[in-house]
RNA sequence: GACCCCAUCGUCUAGCAGGCCUAGGACACCGGCCUUUCACGUCGGCGACACGGGUUCAAAUCCCGUUGGGGUCGCCA
């Protein structure tokens, strides 16, 4: 690709960030391999940045839960919440300062003023403005108040702060994987920069905190370009010179949208618990977007590092295929020898530590020591073939696509389980049967079907805590694609 | 819809300072070999430069347009 090479700073600093209000996704794996890799490359620091500015949203349980899924990839950063670093705090919910006296600094450069507008203004703006068929976006209306006016209103009344985009001219800037990017300001919106709960946008966070943590190169994915000039004139704003920017293409479904969770498994726990080895995924990742050169697909990251280069990397948006991880992932199996392979287990699902969460549940079912593995298989499974069980799965006088239509509802519904354990699980179960109209009965059998592809099983809501969240949706969800396909 | 990004086999990609390309590799798929079976391994097959204009002696490679795909348009990131 063409790479419009601009300067190169003196210190390389780059960072991932991600925001604590989810699973672990493999798209944070697959940005924050990319900033490691450039890093290394340059001798440079890749940190990590929690961005939990949402304070809705944002959960400590998740912040722990990616943590702990990037340090299963084996990415390690310099800088971060839980290792420090001298440009701390890492977590931006933690340097709420900073970005109001930033705010507060834009206005005084009229760069941003203040905004008094209520939420239903701005809702019943949007929808005249779709009635109209007017393009969205805030109308300005507060930009024009008198400034003094302004400022008494700001002591007493709720308000945003927006950024006072220009309203003429252009805004471009070098992405190093695109060139030149160009935006006309009339098309940009005067976006929020600080929330009426006195907490930061991800717009101003970002900018403020990556001048402030001296950020060299802002590697992202490429859904943000398009808010990039807002980002390139709030530097300008301040006065800072801005990072160099590069826009990493977006890994996609089958069908080549945004990759997706109803799509694409993409926490990277699934991949954990389906007995992917880190390597390998991180290997895998590394051939998306990316080509070492000379045929060669199979590499480690520190071979990733010494090939790298911006000039190899690849625009058109990857298909995340599953059969090629596999393959790969195959490869790095049988290179093992057998030593490391047990040990690969044992840290795997073949602990201590696991068993001893699952043979309570078998203990006392079994009459003999070998009835154990053939009962507990499915607890030592990734992806589960439903076939054999595609009766079972649908309740007595239910059919099969209503039975698909309620598994893939229960996916969703249990996706803001957190923390995954059965006091959690079993609420949100039953108060599901309940809003369907069905019977817990007939709900809790098709769970453990398609969770366990079998009808006698251990307690319902022990086997999903101990299948694990992932796997317990991923098999739902296969489950309820089985049952669609399925021609009765 | 507006704005922006992208465009080689079904998928991941090499090639893109134009000729070495009758387009290479990998996954998947199909077939052979190996083998008591399966897997691995190995050999082979299938299979792509989106389209149309330019520029040039010569274009997958450069330019323009069309089409297609994607992203964004939130007091989410």
């Amino acid at each position: 690709m063409s790479a419009t090479t601009s300067r190169m700073p003196s210190e390389i600093r780059v960072r991932i960030a991600p925001s604590p209000t989810g699973d672990p996704h493999v798209g944070t794996a697959y940005i924050a391999l990319f900033n490691y890799v450039f890093a290394k490359k340059h001798g440079g620091k890749f940190l990590l940045r929690i961005e939990d500015t949402d304070q809705t949203r944002s959960t400590l349980d998740s912040e722990a839960a990616i943590l702990r899924a990037l340090h299963w990839i084996g990415l390690t950063w310099d800088e971060g919440p839980d290792v420090g670093g001298p440009y701390g705090p890492y977590r931006q919910s933690e340097r709420t300062d900073h970005y109001r006296s930033a705010a507060v600094d834009l206005i005084a450069r009229g760069a941003a003023y203040p905004c008094f507008c209520t939420p239903e203004r701005l809702e019943s703006l949007k929808a005249a403005q779709r009635a109209a068929k007017q393009p969205p976006g805030y109308d300005r209306r507060c930009r024009s108040l008198d400034s003094a006016e302004a400022q008494a209103r700001r002591a007493s009344e709720p308000h945003t702060v927006r950024l006072a985009m220009p309203r003429e001219g252009v805004t471009r800037f070098v992405d190093e994987l695109r060139g030149d990017v160009e935006f006309s300001n009339a098309t940009i919106d005067d976006q929020v920069l600080l929330k009426s709960d006195g907490f930061p946008t991800y717009h101003l966070a970002n900018v403020v905190d990556d001048h402030l943590m001296k950020i060299s190169h802002v590697i992202r994915a490429e859904e943000w370009i398009s808010s990039t000039p807002k980002h390139v004139q709030l530097y300008r704003a301040f006065g800072w010179e801005a990072p160099l920017w590069v826009h990493m293409p977006l890994l996609r479904n089958a069908d080549k949208s945004k990759i997706s969770k109803r799509k694409n498994p993409v926490s990277l726990d699934y991949y954990r618990d389906s007995g992917f080895l880190p390597e390998a995924l991180l290997n895998f990742l590394g051939n998306l977007g990316f080509s070492i050169g000379d045929n060669r697909e199979k590499f480690t990251v520190a071979e990733m590092v010494a090939g790298f280069d911006w000039k190899k990397v690849s625009l058109g948006g990857p298909v995340f295929d599953l059969a090629k991880l596999t393959d790969l992932n195959g490869q790095y199996i049988r290179e093992l020898s057998v030593e490391e392979l047990l040990n690969r287990l044992h840290s795997w699902r073949l602990s201590d530590e696991y068993l001893r969460r699952v043979l309570p549940l078998e203990h006392q079912r079994i009459e003999r020591l070998d009835q154990l593995i053939p009962a507990t298989s499915f607890f030592f499974s990734g992806d589960l073939d439903h076939r054999p069980v595609l009766g079972e799965l649908v309740p007595q006088g239910r059919d099969g696509a209503s039975t698909a239509k309620v598994l893939a509802d229960l996916v969703e519904a249990l996706d803001n389980v957190r923390p995954w354990d059965k006091q959690a699980i079993e609420p949100v179960c039953r108060n599901f049967a309940d809003s369907i109209g069905w019977k817990t009965k007939e709900l809790f059998m098709a769970i453990r079907v398609a969770v366990t592809a079998r009808t006698a099983a251990p307690p319902l809501f022990d086997t999903l805590e101990v299948v694990g969240k992932e796997l317990c949706r991923r098999r739902l969800r296969s489950a309820a694609e089985m049952l669609r396909t399925a021609t009765p």
